[in-house]
DNA sequence: CAGTATACAGACAGGTCTGTATACTTGGGG
DNA sequence: CCCCAAGTATACAGACCTGTCTGTATACTG
């Protein structure tokens, strides 16, 4: 239950490592300090002298995510198709992957902007930056296999991905990845 | 603030009126008892008597969201294409209006979905059964306007739907719909 | 008028949550 | 060897939550 002391060592490592299991998993408001600072075998005044705050501990989990999300995105996506022309379809073969993950429940992002209402939340900006770098890059995928009108047609990949989880999360079935494709395949046919 | 009680007329009714309000304005989590029956103008126990607990008012809340959701819906796409065969487009004309409206925060099943992370909660078969219903009326749409493949392209119109919620919300700008209703007019003119 | 159903008013119990305060332990560097 | 910074353990304040309880008022019905 409790994470071992030595799996990742300094108590601000371990506290970020069962936040990010736990908000992921159950939601921020369902997922209290208690809960956390007990996985991560770490005393609660140890907590709030690296956390100010929960909310600040929510900050920093979305920026960690952030940066492993588009990590592990762009390494999938690059594994899957060695070749650029490929890659424009090859980043719905790689959401399809993150669908099947035994413990995929949506975007953590969208999530988050859907239990904290106030949209002037820092999360909310957290997020909206997550979602603008997810786009650079399909952008530049699509610039990389020498498509036209990539910057427009990154905004429409951005609303099938969406679309995708969305889905996915509500269907339990990754399928919508393949739909999502399909739509894809057309657009690019067709522009 | 508080509801007149003649504004209509059974406690059971002004709390499931004040319940959609707050539970669609905040999220169901951040909503208390307390602050419902205020604003309701209800005893606690007369609350208690209409709904055995907070989770049967959020599936009351569910129910009564998915009818009047779709009863709107349904009217603003035929009122926005008296002919069958510009509805299919209209879809996103309507949903648009949606993102228009001052209170707008997204899909209230997708929102509970996110919020209610417990997969066989009921909340999730009643947004599961919801989003069914939505995509039987897509699809008779479809039927009506003489396109083929209806099944199925009503299955990629959901996908559409949601991912323009979702960018909607992300995003605070309607324009999504317009990007949804731009891709779903390539997709008919490819079929 | 009596009886019954419905609703209101507000206190209360028992639990959860965040964040703070206090005192104890421990390990590494000068 | 001693110090002190970092971490531990635990109790606590105060807010808020759901759901229960007691008692009162009002309105309909026979």
């Amino acid at each position: 239950m409790k994470l071992k002391k030595h799996a990742s060592d300094s108590p601000r490592e371990r506290i970020l490592e069962v936040a990010g299991q736990l908000f992921y998993q159950s939601g921020i408001r369902a997922v209290g300090i208690d809960s956390i600072i007990a996985k991560a075998d770490v005393a609660k005044m140890t907590f709030y002298k690296h956390f100010k705050t929960k909310d600040m501990l929510v900050v920093e989990f979305l920026k960690r995510r952030d940066e492993r999300w588009r990590a592990w995105f762009e390494e999938a996506v690059y594994r899957l198709a060695p070749q650029a022309q490929d890659r424009p379809l090859a980043l719905f073969d790689a959401l399809e992957e993150r669908f099947r993950m035994a413990d995929f429940r949506g975007c953590a992002f969208i999530n988050t902007m859907v239990e904290v209402a106030d949209g002037d939340h820092l999360a909310h900006q957290t997020a909206a930056e997550h979602k603008q770098k997810v786009q650079g890059f399909i952008q530049s995928v699509l610039v990389e296999a020498q498509i036209d009108n990539a910057k427009e047609l990154s905004k429409a990949f951005m609303l099938l991905i969406d679309g995708a989880i969305v889905t996915a999360v509500r269907e339990k079935n990754p399928n919508s990845a393949k739909e999502a494709k399909r739509i894809a395949a057309s657009l690019i046919s067709n522009s």
